[in-house]
RNA sequence: CGCGGGGUGGAGCAGCCCGGUAGCUCGUCAGGCUCAUAACCUGAAGGUCGGUGGUUCAAAUCCACCCCCCGCAACCA
């Protein structure tokens, strides 16, 4: 069994409504996903929901219910997100999973048999009402703590901690020496600035029962539970040892539970957001390393969304809910503007306007009106039976589509789509420069009208095809109006001359109709 | 001097690392076309590239200083 492209989304607090970061994230990483398999590879593409900690326990009691069911609630919403986003994620993990905590509380035995952890303890500032501890930063410029947090005592706790700093060294080099793992530059530059520039502090994995007991218990000592990160991070390699990755089974020292047996681990590709890059870059390199596993291949760090140039925020009301995006526009309109709007890397900007002017001005005008008057034509003047193969587009579109893959393959996502808009405006200019419209009124052009139409149909294929990792409903929708069969879902259908001479297409309608208003 | 990103025609961006006719999308204006979702194609107007100084034959691009926006500052994608 060949190892899988092995991908992932950070998993998602369930304690919160999904917004446009989460989908975002999860949107780009299965353009990836279905992109890879188009090409050829076999894909596993992971998303999931973090669930332990002080909020779950108190929002769950606060609701008078056990943390369990509010968890198994909450998972439903996000789970129906997913599949609102039309995603073709292979497994949902779930951080209070049986499989989950098993390979969890194995690992950590590990490292503490192996002395990674140590008990020490904390003196600080607490807080009884959000049983939480503050820290420098939480005080006003007075000095003084925000009434919010009720009294404020000063406590000493004991905690596990996580050495780290023995750490530093070689993932510094590691960092150096493998420039293609954190992508973008920018953000490997950050993460090497810091670890250049700080001592690693010792990063607490535990909680005191007694505090927090909405958690994993430490293995080695039921007094405690784990702290979010150690749990949270190892989603990555527990459902894949779930599955039967013997690499990670082995690592974990334990027996496999599952008939199944895949090879995932490590990770291809790590999709996460610029906010947890040092979690990613820097915790969970050193806890694989401790773990003895390889570290993932790339971790792709996203930026964020504002809107109309302003922070998002819950309390203004300035936030993009895409659910009801989704419900009034589509899914893959929604899926295609943030891929378009937004490259992999920098800070990006959601406005309504500019939501609307891609919707109309590029996959309603450009994609939709190019197969529209493609297939009206072929109807109207072939009666819908493809003519004998021409190749009039074949040496533009084929050169494009070498290009494409080449971008997909560099999960060059917004350069791809912007490729796959020179073919259809490539299109639409040979329409205008052939005009078939004009041919079919002269019985002596049949011959030219054929080679023209059947350039056409054919490049509205392969722009299916193309498009399938995107916007797959689309790409689908695309086949059936041509009558084609099986699925647009393999780059290799991109080969000039798929459609075959006396096909008969089906009935074309318009694949985004045009929006007046808003 | 906390860290980072950015200031380019009306709007939004690319170009800057590897100096040498300033490019793209939208918008505007004019023309063409009528197969198509009042869609499509062609052309034009419009920028002293935040400021000042420096390096250079030559700077949006390199250097210095300054001004202005916006994020982040550990558990929020």
């Amino acid at each position: 069994m060949s190892k899988r492209f092995y991908i992932t989304t950070a998993i998602d607090y369930v304690n919160g409504q999904p917004h446009l970061g989460h989908a975002y994230e999860k949107i780009i990483t299965d353009v990836i996903a279905r992109s890879q398999r188009s090409l050829g590879n076999e894909v596993f593409y992971l998303t999931g929901t973090d669930e332990h900690g002080q909020k779950v326990q108190q929002a769950a009691t606060a609701e008078g219910k056990p943390p369990q069911q509010y968890c198994d609630e909450l998972a439903v919403v996000w789970k129906d997100f997913a599949r609102k986003l039309n995603l073709s994620n292979d497994d949902f993990i779930r951080t209070t999973e049986e499989r989950h905590k098993r390979i969890v509380s194995a690992f950590l035995q590990k490292l503490y048999n192996q002395g990674h952890f140590y008990k020490a303890a904390y003196r600080g500032f607490y807080s009884t009402k959000e049983e939480t501890f503050l820290t420098e930063k939480d005080r006003r410029p007075d000095g003084t703590f925000d009434p919010a947090y009720g009294e404020v005592i000063e406590l000493e706790e004991e905690n596990y901690y996580f050495r780290l700093s023995p750490h530093q060294r070689w993932l510094t080099e590691y960092i150096e020496t493998h420039p293609e793992f954190i992508y973008p530059d920018y953000r490997r530059n950050e993460v090497l600035g810091f670890l250049r520039n700080n001592v690693l502090e010792d990063l607490c994995i535990s909680r005191p029962v007694s505090r927090l007991n909405w958690g994993i218990p430490l293995p080695f000592d039921r007094n405690f539970v784990t702290y979010v990160w150690f749990d949270a991070l190892s989603n990555y390699i527990t459902c894949p040892a779930a599955r039967g990755d013997s690499m990670v089974l082995k690592a974990a020292g334990v027996e496999p539970q599952s008939a199944e047996s895949i090879e995932l681990w490590p990770a291809d590709a790590q999709v996460i957001g610029k906010d947890i890059i040092k979690f990613h870059a820097v915790y969970w390199p050193i806890m694989l390393k401790a773990m003895g596993l390889p570290l993932p291949r790339q971790i792709l760090v996203h930026g964020w969304w504002q809107k109309d140039y302003q922070k998002m925020s819950k309390s203004t009301g300035n936030v993009v809910d895409p659910v009801a995006v989704i419900d009034e526009w589509g899914c893959d309109a929604f899926r295609y503007y943030v891929v378009r709007e937004l490259d992999i890397g920098p800070d990006g900007n959601w406005t309504d306007a500019s939501f609307a002017s891609r919707y109309n001005a590029e996959l309603a005008n450009g994609l939709g009106n190019l197969v529209n008057r493609t297939l009206s034509m072929l109807k109207r003047y072939r009666n819908g039976v493809v003519p004998q193969k021409s190749s009039d587009l074949e040496k533009d579109v084929s050169e494009l589509v070498l290009k494409i893959r080449q971008q997909l393959i560099e999960y060059k996502l917004q350069d791809a789509l912007i490729s796959i808009w020179d073919i259809i405006t490539r299109a639409n200019q040979f329409i205008d420069h052939t005009t078939p419209f004009k041919l079919a009124k002269d019985p002596t052009q049949a011959r030219r009208l054929d080679e023209i139409l059947y350039s056409l149909v054919e490049t509205c294929r392969i722009l299916g095809v193309l498009l399938y990792p995107f916007i797959p409903d689309t790409a689908c929708a695309i086949f059936k109006q041509l009558n084609v069969e099986g699925e647009a879902n393999r780059f290799e259908l991109t080969a000039w001359g798929g459609i075959g001479a006396g096909h008969k297409i089906g009935e074309p309608f318009p694949l985004f109709p045009k929006r007046l208003e808003k």
